[in-house]
RNA sequence: GGAGGCUUAGCUCAGCUGGUAGAGCGCUCGCCUCACACGCGAGAGGUCACAGAUUCGAGUUCUGUAGUCUCCACCA
């Protein structure tokens, strides 16, 4: 049984054994199970061309991390991955790889060789990101990836479109929406995220018709747009203005006489209390147009180009033009004043362009209706977050909600399956392509060149990945509806909202009962990593370096829910440590083993009744903090029991009974560091799943567990309540508080641990210390000990060192400069005599007696009888000196 | 303008339902002790941003202040 197995452990070696046994072995499949509760996580679908970057690394590693802890508590726990086709962000690379190749655009090509080109582009490039979560230990069912152009998805989104659209959900029209000139799409509003940017503040000067020399002087961010102006706006209670309402202004360079209307948008108070009126260009200009029967004037193309007609202004960009108006209007003698002004503009979320509103006929869902379920279920506790504070986020964006624009001038992605008759103009809108129009029955129909905004598949992930529209699908009767959705909180409007309406509206039902929401990742300095920052760390050299476990501790250990981790590259470090510390401990059981099973021995000595006790209690919490997605807090008590509990106390206290001569004690000692080690590595597992499964492979295990089985398979710790050992506890705790106390005078004095000395440990508690007396022996580094219940008379030549319940001798006097000796020990007295007197105050106080729970006022008199026993030794000793 | 987070040891952060402040890294001292120097033992270092309130008792609850970050809305 012995083995011999290298000093260090070296995860390149183990992890890509241990994931292809996993993978042959079929561990990753869930099948439906009538005899199992389901638990079902799916992935948040990166982009199917996308790399694996940190943010995916931690939020692949928390849901592994909790698909494991439920796969092992007897769940059949299904994890689903999968890719999304990312609309924009995928036709964008494609085409750029088409320009910097072939010096084409898509148009050369046209849609369908363009399409053909994308899917080539992710036949090439899709199975990367796959290929780089198996990395990371991703425990998913493969065998369901999914992709959202997948038929079956596919369907389900046409199924979705015409469902809504037959009940008057979905509806196209000519509204103001986000533009990019740069993507030449539309945006939803979620898509645009503002900046603050300098500017400045023109003032330029509109006469007034008919009237010489009177004029109106309007204040603008963007000038070009004067050339879309059909009006002038003031507030209605504004004096200065009330006489010129009702007349028409000249506009300047265009010379279009355009009104003077009052409308309580304006802001009396901001620049000159005149705007100028562009309604097809201002969400908020639209809203007064509309008030005030103001002609919707476009003059920026899609591509924010200056429409035809604008004379020499005509095919300019749009901030060219600006340059060459406001050159005009000097040059005219309209250009009154020029101002510095912050202002926040919206910018596009991918490619970061200037968004341009404009008016222009597009797909919207309405949202009222879908955001009146959503917001119930999360009102009603259907659905929760974690941590709950998201919840207010996600209720105040879905109150506030407007229409969802979701049509997308792109190719990639599902196209609209909407088709327009030339003959009696009407819409067809059917799941399966229409042969002809379902109106008039003309055979002339077109379809609608747009397709859906990515969000619109992505929303139904969580059902669609399960067969549905198929109501009769096994899987989604059984898996749906999902337990958990993990993700980051820069994606709750784009998504988790989108979800839970559409699961709602679809399925009957919120598509998951709680969210896990977590930060994002961040350089050391607290910097978003980024491409244009070049900051990112790339968590394939990470695990390359340190391995996959110690990535993953250092993503889920020290953070908590929702907030932002930055990270470090040391701390990988730590925790590749902490992997070799593991690897080292099992080492020297295997080094010491001679049994075959691990089964508890019926003896068990002081030491094991304290290691025993410890990891009930542990299990107990873990199990707790994991159910409550506290996965950091377990982490560090399992690394805390790991390390000092087990390694640097238990081991050591076993190793007196491993190398003697009882070979009873000897197989006791050894099924209990068995039997720790085995269930400790059941707890570490979800968190780092390559070593545990390697050293689990290599230990002996009960006769329960058959060959050819798994770590991961295995089923999670229960508490033992035969193993609870609360005396033995205390006992231990004496013990090792003597052990303390002797290391620590020592190390004061500079006596290497090589230095044996005789110890002489005095104390009321003798047959506690005597079933210690080998781990003082051994720990407290004596050659003999020497437990009495009475001090010797003759202490000359001894070192004294006191807890509360022990004074032990060591004869070291030689080293000890006695003047400093005094200094000590009046210190520690005055320490102790001023905890002792905060603490006969807090008792003497009757407030505190009365109110406090029995228990805590309990722990302090206890408290109090231990820092009287202290004071009473150290005093004693003082005094002898 | 609105909402929220953060402010704890030199650095980065944990700290659940209130009951004598913790980790990793760094630092100091002593050790290559037969699992591990990716290690062992010992130690230094916090008035838990500030001010009030509740309580027998507050890092932990409430109110306010300051600094900082983020999100939402958006005034041309």
């Amino acid at each position: 049984m012995k083995k011999e197995l290298p000093k260090t452990y070296e995860p390149q070696e183990v992890e890509g054994r241990i994931y292809a046994a996993w993978e042959q072995a079929g561990c990753f499949k869930t099948v439906r199970d009538p005899d199992k509760k389901p638990f079902t996580i799916v992935i948040p679908p990166p982009n199917v061309t996308g790399q694996l970057h940190m943010g995916h690394a931690m939020d692949s590693t928390l849901q592994d991390t909790l698909i494991r802890f439920k796969r092992m508590q007897g769940y059949a726990a299904l994890w689903v991955p999968g890719t999304d086709h990312a609309g924009i962000a995928t036709q964008i690379k494609v085409e750029e790889d088409l320009r910097v190749n072939e010096g084409r655009t898509r148009y050369d090509l046209g849609r369908e060789k363009f399409l053909e080109r994308v899917w080539a582009w992710k036949e090439k490039y899709g199975g990367r990101i796959v290929e780089q979560q198996k990395k990371l230990g991703a425990s998913c069912d493969w065998d369901r990836a999914r992709f959202t152009m997948d038929e079956g998805l596919s369907a389900a989104v046409r199924h979705v479109f015409v469902s809504l659209y037959n009940k008057g959900l979905i509806y196209k029209g000519s509204r103001i929406v986000n533009w990019c000139p740069h993507c030449t799409t539309a945006l939803s509003d979620a898509e645009v995220e503002y900046k603050d940017k300098p500017g400045k503040l023109w003032h330029i000067r509109y006469p007034i018709v008919g009237e010489a020399d009177k004029y109106v002087i309007v204040a603008t961010t963007r000038p070009e747009t004067m050339l879309g102006d059909s009006g002038v706006a003031v507030h209605p209670e504004d004096e200065r203005y009330a006489d010129i309402v009702g007349k028409t202004c000249l506009l300047p360079l265009v010379e279009r006489e355009i009104p003077i209307v009052a409308d309580e948008y304006v802001d009396r108070a901001f620049g000159t209390g005149c705007v100028k009126m562009t309604p097809a260009h201002d969400p908020n200009d639209f809203e007064v147009g509309l008030r005030h029967s103001l002609e919707n004037i476009r003059v920026i193309e899609d591509d924010g180009t200056i429409s035809q007609g604008y004379g020499k202004y005509s095919g300019l960009d749009r901030y060219e033009a600006r340059k060459a108006i406001l050159a005009d209007l000097e040059a005219g003698g309209y250009l009154v004043k020029t101002e510095d002004h912050q202002h926040n503009v919206g910018t596009c979320y991918r490619c970061g362009s200037d968004v341009e509103p404009l008016i222009s006929a597009q797909w919207f869902v309405k949202m009222e209706p879908l955001a009146r379920e959503a917001l119930r279920v999360v009102q009603d506790g259907e659905l929760k977050f974690v941590p709950d504070r998201f919840a207010k986020i996600y209720t105040n964006w879905m109150e506030n909600v407007h229409d969802w624009c979701i049509s997308r001038q792109l190719w990639w992605g599902h196209r609209i399956p909407a088709w327009t008759c030339d003959d009696c103009g009407q819409m067809t809108v059917a799941e399966t392509d229409p042969t002809e129009c379902a109106h008039c029955h003309s055979k002339r129909i077109r379809q609608e060149e747009d397709v859906l905004d990515t969000w619109f598949s992505s929303a139904l992930w969580p059902f669609s990945t399960l067969g549905w529209p198929d109501e009769n699908s096994e899987d989604l009767k059984y898996f749906y509806p999902t337990n958990v959705l993990v993700t980051g909180y820069d994606i709750i409007f784009f998504w988790v909202a989108r979800m839970v309406f559409s699961g709602c509206e679809h399925t009957g039902r919120s598509p998951f009962h709680t969210v896990l929401i977590h930060g994002l990742v961040r350089d050391e300095k607290g910097r978003k990593m980024s491409k244009s920052l070049g900051n990112g760390i790339d968590p394939l050299e990470i695990i390359d370096q340190y391995g996959c476990d110690a990535l993953r501790f250092n993503l889920v250990s020290g953070n908590s829910p929702g907030n932002d981790m930055r990270f470090f590259t040391e701390r990988c470090e730590a925790y590749r440590n902490f992997a070799n510390k593991i690897w080292n401990a099992s080492r020297f059981l295997m080094m010491n083993l001679t049994i075959d099973r691990c089964a508890l021995p019926d003896r068990l000595e002081l030491e094991d009744k304290w290691i025993l006790s410890r990891l009930n209690r542990l299990i107990a919490e873990v199990t707790e903090n994991m159910e409550k997605y506290e996965l950091g807090v377990a982490a560090a008590k399992i690394y805390d029991f790991i390390w000092d509990d087990y390694c640097d106390w238990y081991i050591e206290l076993t190793k007196s009974r491993l190398q003697g001569q009882d070979e009873e004690a000897k197989t006791s000692a050894q099924q209990v560091l068995c039997h720790v080690l085995t269930q400790v590595l059941k707890l570490l597992h979800p968190f780092m799943p390559f070593i545990t499964e390697e050293v689990w492979q290599a230990l002996p295990h009960g006769a329960e567990v058959g060959e050819g089985t798994f770590l991961m398979l295995q089923s999670w710790p229960a508490v033992d309540p035969h193993l609870d050992f609360p005396e033995e506890e205390k006992s231990m705790a004496l013990i090792m508080e003597a052990i303390g106390a002797v290391r620590t005078r020592r190390s004061e004095m500079n006596v290497p641990p090589s230095k044996k000395t005789h110890l002489t440990l005095v104390t009321a508690d003798a047959p506690i210390f005597r079933q210690g007396e080998a781990h003082l022996k051994r720990l407290a580094y004596a050659d003999q000990v020497t437990i009495t219940t009475d001090a010797p008379a003759d202490q000359t030549g001894m070192v004294s060192v006191v807890t509360h319940a022990a004074q032990m001798l060591i004869p070291l006097a030689e080293l000890v400069d006695l003047e400093q000796e005094k200094a000590r020990l009046d210190r520690e007295l005055a320490k102790v005599q001023k905890d002792l007197d905060g603490l006969k105050t807090k008792l003497g106080n009757p407030n505190f007696v009365e109110k406090a729970p029995a228990n805590v006022v309990q722990a302090e008199r206890d408290r109090q009888e231990k820092l009287e026993a202290l004071l009473e030794k150290l005093t004693q000793q003082r005094q002898g000196m």
